[in-house]
RNA sequence: GGGCGCAUAGCUCAGCGGUAGAGCACUACGUUGACAUCGUAGUGGUCGUAGGUUCGAUCCCUGCUGCGCCCACCA
């Protein structure tokens, strides 16, 4: 016997799914979920907990039905993110900066990995996420390793991965290029400084604004527009940088906009990318005045700015140009700066050596297989965004200035030839046989390590085997599922990869959910302190009070506003279905026969809980199939509790509770109490096992209870009853009880006084079925008598029952009769819409004859109403 | 500046060519038999705005307004 209260805690721990997990049935269809590798140094959030319950929903629904199904784990080195954080620890246990070795941090890192990495994967655990962590897999492990360099060979031999010198983003804190994808504008506030630059060899000068003063030791030129009249006449002429008083030609191009600052501007070739191309175009020198830390240096900064930090020289700068009086006026603006995502510090852009990934070519293929539909978006307007992406994709820069990472293959010869290869040994043959010499070649690895990107870009074949087998039992059908963020960092790059490397996709759907925001729609973050934690709600409500509420709340498209609100309906529901199994074994229901055959039963009560829960399943398969967890959801909790509950238990208690069965009238048999005993305990486990992929816990929990121990998806394909009779039946008996009771309410007839309405009609049928269900009419609803109608009674027609029921008690005439007056309104208004569309040649050309019956049959109902109100308003004089 | 998404009941959201739906909230009544983590009933909406297509538009098309997001723009 299940306690009293539903207390997920007292169970959740007791259910672990390792087993099923790693279950593999190899003849079956396969079925794959990749999980989007959580970072090492990552802790369970609700973005997580929203990502990780879809996919084990979708995982767990396969594996009832069969498939050989596959929920692969993993974690991801996140290589910057990681290294910051050690290097936090060791600097606050007193190490020095700057002072650490790099193998010595490699070390740290890998020790702090095995003792405090991963902590996330014991928090899926408690959301009940079931991957396979016996396959467990380390973006860094050994096989990920030999496959990162594998490809990177072939890259590199066919011309797509290559070393060049290029202006990137630099993250100073970091000292490392990063991606163009990991730049975050933000606006800040400002100012824009407007420089005076004299000009040579003449008087005057010409006003430059700035936001960035202290660079003015780059300017190799000044761009004015070749149509800009204010300028004209100064193209070609010189004048002289502040402060170093460097001569710099005046240039005409096109990137200098008259309508910003002066219409004229500096130009900058080595720390901008704009003046980058300038220069480029114009055959401009580099100067390049700043350090990989941000501070200025070279020999063009004069002494007093050497080595001095790009804000403090700004301030100094700016203080030497008044002074000076080289500074016109000072303006306050707003605009938008890069910072780096990792470092949250203003990015540089910088000229380095980098290595590049040549991804336009790449992505081709890419493009063309998300085009073809082997690779289908889930919402599909998701694909703009991949396309519009691909379409202005920059090469790709994957080399990083940090140590936790793969280490670049590469290895150069004392001329700077590259080598690249899988080992030290093989660089070296390769070195040798380049250089034609014995074995005393000198060579150097490269010190960079790799985009962290660059493995999660090969996930789905690292994990299958690749290089060495792939497994095509699971490459290239699985799904994905992740947030709109990645779809750039790892979703093109997986597309770009796999096709690349193994010649198919790696999958065929990509199902992007919403983000889950706080309870007024704002994003959470550390910062605002709204952050929702998922592991303190599974605490307060249960892991699968958690997994239920995010599954109902992820409609495709939207973001979910997340409230601890939500989670208590969760709770509430899964509370209703344990009443449901406490109700059942308090009747001798909670068991489930083996040879239990739905399509035997007799009963139409039975019969017509069999009808709904076949469409309820169909319903959950539909939906999940179409990944509408929402959807599934939903169907799930209105046939528990709109029918089963609500109605089906109630008519099932005068059954079970009296002596015979339905009524004492009747001779129910023992036979047909105990074939409602078997459908009441079918039809729980059927919940228990649909409801198996949202809440597991619970369904495993209750399977016990009812004695089941493998969970199974409901095959629905095999009922094949027709229910139609009793479905009408009942149905009809349900809105004899809804109009009864709606109409007790407005005659303000109170619930407790029992026994004083009857049914009267002139249809031996319907007199008949009431009278089957007497002992629930009038438990429900307080009808007492079904007799034939007597003429000189008070029919009352509520809603939409056809049916006549009298009362005793007094009836208010005015108050009923205004009633049925706005009930008529309404009926005529649609009687009326109705007759002019069937009068109508045009609709009687072009609709289906379907639609043409519809509107017949609702006219016909509309008119029978019609009457009857009329009847009843008549009698009410 | 380019692109995408959203706008339906007080709130959170379904629906999407053929009589406007759910949950929450609210109001009234109800409880010793599964469940107050409850039951019954009720109130509440010209489906953002203006046009168009259609026999018929909340639904399709166009413009507009408001909100959110992505990309580009660092003078």
């Amino acid at each position: 016997m299940l306690a009293k209260n539903f207390d997920p805690k007292s169970f959740e721990k007791d259910f672990s799914f390792a087993a099923e997990a790693a279950h593999r049935n190899e003849d079956a269809e396969s079925f794959m979920v990749l999980l989007p590798p959580p970072n090492v140094t990552g802790s369970l959030h609700v973005g997580h907990a929203l990502c990780y319950t879809l996919q084990d929903i979708m995982v767990r629904y396969k594996r009832l039905k069969g498939y050989n199904v596959l929920f692969q784990p993993g974690l991801d080195h996140a290589g910057i993110v990681t290294q910051l954080l050690v290097e936090k620890q060791l600097y606050e246990k007193g190490a020095k900066k700057g002072s650490l070795e790099r193998e010595e941090l490699l070390r740290e890192i890998w020790r702090w990995k095995e003792n405090s990495g991963g902590t996330i994967l014991e928090q899926m655990k408690v959301l009940g996420i079931s991957c396979d962590f016996s396959r467990l897999r380390f973006t860094m492990d050994d096989g990920s390793k030999k496959a990162v360099s594998r490809l990177f060979i072939r890259l590199y031999n066919d011309g797509l991965a290559y070393r060049g010198e290029r202006m990137v983003n630099w993250d100073p804190l970091i000292q490392s290029a990063i991606s163009d994808l990991e730049v975050v504008e933000k606006e800040v506030s400002a100012k824009s400084w407007y420089l005076k630059y004299k000009l040579e060899n003449a008087d005057g000068f010409i006003s430059i604004a700035t936001t960035r003063p202290e660079m003015l030791f780059g300017d190799v030129a000044v761009a004015v527009n070749p149509r800009d009249t204010r300028y004209i006449d100064l193209i070609g002429k010189k004048v002289l940088v502040p402060i170093i008083n460097r001569s710099v030609p005046i240039i005409a191009d096109d990137y200098a906009d008259p309508e910003k600052g002066t219409g004229a501007v500096k130009i900058t070739p080595a720390h901008d990318f704009n003046d980058f191309e300038v220069g480029k175009r114009h055959g401009l020198s580099l100067v390049n005045i700043m350090n990989e830390r941000g501070e200025l240096e070279g020999e063009e900064i004069p002494e007093q700015f050497r080595n001095m930090d790009r804000f403090k020289a700004r301030e100094a700068v700016v203080a030497l140009l008044e002074s000076e009086d080289l500074l016109e006026k000072v303006e306050a603006i707003k605009h938008k700066v890069p910072f780096g995502d990792r470092s949250g510090v203003m990015l540089e852009p910088r000229i380095t050596r980098q290595w590049f990934i040549d991804a336009a070519k790449l992505s081709i293929p890419a493009v063309k297989a998300v085009k073809e539909g082997k690779i289908a978006f889930i919402p599909k307007h998701w694909e703009n965004l991949f396309f519009e992406w691909m379409k202005n994709i920059e090469p790709w820069c994957i080399s990083r200035q940090i140590w936790w990472g793969h280490r670049i293959p590469a290895w150069y010869g004392p001329d700077g030839q590259i080598f690249v290869a899988e080992t030290a040994e093989e660089a070296l043959q390769k070195a040798i046989v380049f250089y034609g010499k014995k074995d005393d070649v000198e060579l150097v690895q490269d010190n960079d390590v790799l985009d962290t990107w660059y493995s999660s870009g090969m996930w789905p074949f690292i994990v299958l085997g690749w290089p060495d087998e792939l497994d095509l039992n699971f490459y290239s059908k699985m799904i994905i599922v992740t947030g709109f963020d990645i779809i750039f960092f790892w979703i093109a790059r997986m597309i770009m990869f796999g096709i690349y490397a193994v010649g198919d996709v790696p999958f065929g759907n990509v199902y992007i959910h919403g983000l889950v925001r706080d309870e007024k729609g704002q994003k959470m973050s550390k910062s605002k302190g709204n952050v929702i934690d998922p592991l303190q709600l599974c605490d307060i409500y249960g892991a699968d009070a958690v997994r239920y509420t995010l599954a109902s709340a992820a409609s495709p498209g939207r973001d979910i506003k997340m409230s601890a609100q939500m989670v208590e309906i969760g709770r509430n529901f899964l509370t209703k279905l344990w009443n449901v199994v406490r109700f059942a074994q308090m009747n001798d229901c909670a068991y489930c026969t083996k040879d239990f055959n739905a399509n035997t039963v007799k009963h139409p009560l039975a019969q017509w809980i069999v009808h709904k829960i076949k469409n309820m399943v169909q319903d959950v398969e539909n939906s999940l199939e179409n990944y509408r967890f929402d959807e599934a959801t939903r169907s799930i909790y209105q046939c528990v509790w709109n029918s089963f509950c609500d109605w089906y238990m109630e008519f099932l208690k005068p059954i079970l509770q009296s002596e015979s069965g339905i009524d004492a009238s009747n001779d129910v048999t023992a036979s047909m109490k105990k074939e409602i005993r078997d459908v009441t305990g079918w039809a729980i486990l059927q919940f228990v096992q649909v409801l198996y992929p949202i809440a597991p816990f619970m369904a495993k929990k209750l399977s016990g209870e009812l004695g089941v121990a493998d969970i199974s998806w409901p095959d629905v394909s095999a009922i094949t009853l027709d229910c139609g009779d009793s479905v009408e039946k009942i149905d009809r008996i349900q809105s004899v009880i809804s109009a009864v009771r709606s109409t007790r309410k407005f005659l303000g007839i109170a619930p407790s006084e029992k026994l004083e309405a009857k049914i009267e009609t002139t249809d031996d049928a319907f007199r008949q079925l009431c009278d089957e269900y007497r002992e629930i009419l009038l438990r429900m609803a307080g009808i007492f008598a079904v007799q034939k109608l007597d003429s000189q009674s008070i029919p009352v027609v509520i809603a939409d029952a056809v049916v006549h029921i009298g009362f005793e008690g007094k009836i208010d005439a005015q108050a009923e009769k205004k009633r049925l007056h706005d009930e008529m309104k309404k009926l005529e208004k649609n009687r009326a819409d109705t007759i002019n569309r069937l009068n109508n040649e045009d609709f009687l050309r072009k609709a289906s004859v379907d639609i043409v019956q519809e509107h017949k049959d609702r006219l016909d109902s509309f008119n029978d109403r019609i009457n009857k109100i009329n009847y009843i308003t008549q009698n009410l004089m």
